[in-house]
DNA sequence: TGGATGGTTTGGTTGGGGCCGAAGCATCGG
DNA sequence: CCGATGCTTCGGCCCCAACCAAACCATCCA
């Protein structure tokens, strides 16, 4: 009977509203504290510290301390990948929620995903990367081809730098605004990380919202062009 | 505070034990009955009845009355996908459980994930396809190249009947014990029919497993190279 | 050292939800 | 028409887990 992983105990830490709440926030990639988390969720304190300890216990998040504060972050990209792919199904059928304000729009726009970028955005990111060549399906999945490898360098990404790095290269990740793939893994990140760096983009504080300058939207639809 | 979707409300479905494991099942892409799916949960019919109409409700399943009987199934690819990513995060996580019969081993190598292939031998699919050139990424996602166009019909598969349909050709589906991508989408539920009707592979009766023929594997082996 | 701030532990309350037995409908076979 | 089978509804039980107030540690600052 018992074939395969045990869904429902990861799903029912996720299940609840206040947990719920915390995870969605920690989507925004940046490490959070306990006392942010538990207003983020809309609880007291305590009642705070119980469920985080249980998503800590669970392996959905992990902790740091920093002096008197406690900053926690999504354990791993998987985490972050079921999550988005959880949003992508509530998403879907929850269609009947008038819940669509300016920040929704937003949000729909350009967002972040955990450390790197989503949104219609992020699905037109990896439409150019992959019409201009620059990453491509293998094997095992997506990598950086020779001319992304060169390309990367010229945009000011080191790549070889990047393969150093435990963490896979690319990876794709299920846009569930846009329902297609967006680009994640460690060129994902960098890629984002970029942006800022230009002066392109900027996030909303707050929020999972990345917002483009004028000549940052003129720019990246200049770059990564065929 | 409220952005994006309420993930709660859909993971507080799948959350509780007996309709993980009804969801579960459910994953081997076949409709089950109401008391087929109380056996699998370990739980009596009404209590059954009761969790069945929650994920209808919350549209994570199907129904379909046929005589006296309701056969369920997952609403759609979108859940499955998220089910997947949840089992995942589960068996990243779950290591410690010494839950690896030969049933376990036998589920690594090939079974199916909802309705196309998985386990070590759909990411060997999916490397095959990728490495001779009949899939490659596209601008919104994963397409079939001119070259597959005609390598697909060869092999009896015919890519413009799939394209009429309304599901997406390909789709990358991460897969829980392998870590990496498989193909999923019209084509790859196409393909492992396919694989079924040519003989070279058949189910294990009640369980998720595919067991592939001496033979089968012979000419999987060979099919599909560059 | 003492008071503020961040965080967790403890104790006790409460409500929601899972569970089953028994009874109620539908459908099939004869 | 009758009994058998599949499934659902109803009623009642019971337990678990979320919640907060108050008290308890730990860290920073003056």
């Amino acid at each position: 009977m018992k074939e395969g992983p045990n869904i429902a105990m990861v799903a029912a830490l996720v299940g609840d509203p206040a947990r719920g709440n915390m995870l969605t926030a920690l989507m925004g990639g940046q490490a959070l504290t306990a006392s942010e988390l538990a207003r983020e969720a809309g609880v007291m304190p305590p009642t705070a510290s119980g469920h985080l300890a249980q998503l800590l216990d669970g392996g959905l998040l992990s902790v740091e301390r920093q002096g008197r504060h406690r900053y926690y972050r999504l354990a791993s990209t998987e985490v972050a990948e079921a999550i988005e792919a959880l949003m992508e199904v509530a998403d879907s059928l929850g269609r009947r929620r008038v819940n669509v304000g300016p920040r929704d729009a937003e949000l729909r726009t350009a967002r972040v995903c955990y450390d790197h970028l989503a949104g219609a955005r992020g699905v037109a990111l990896f439409g150019r990367l992959c019409a201009c060549r620059m990453i491509a399906l293998d094997g095992s999945g997506i990598a950086v081809t020779p001319a992304g490898d060169s390309g990367f360098n010229d945009f000011g990404i080191d790549i070889a730098l990047l393969r150093r790095a435990r963490r896979p290269i690319c990876r794709s990740c299920l846009d569930w605004s846009e329902r297609t793939p967006h680009l994640a893994g460690a060129l994902g990140a960098r890629l984002l990380e970029r942006f800022f760096e230009l002066g392109w983009a900027q996030r909303v504080g707050g929020t999972r919202v990345v917002r483009f300058s004028r000549a940052g939207e003129a720019a990246f639809e200049k770059a990564f062009l065929t």
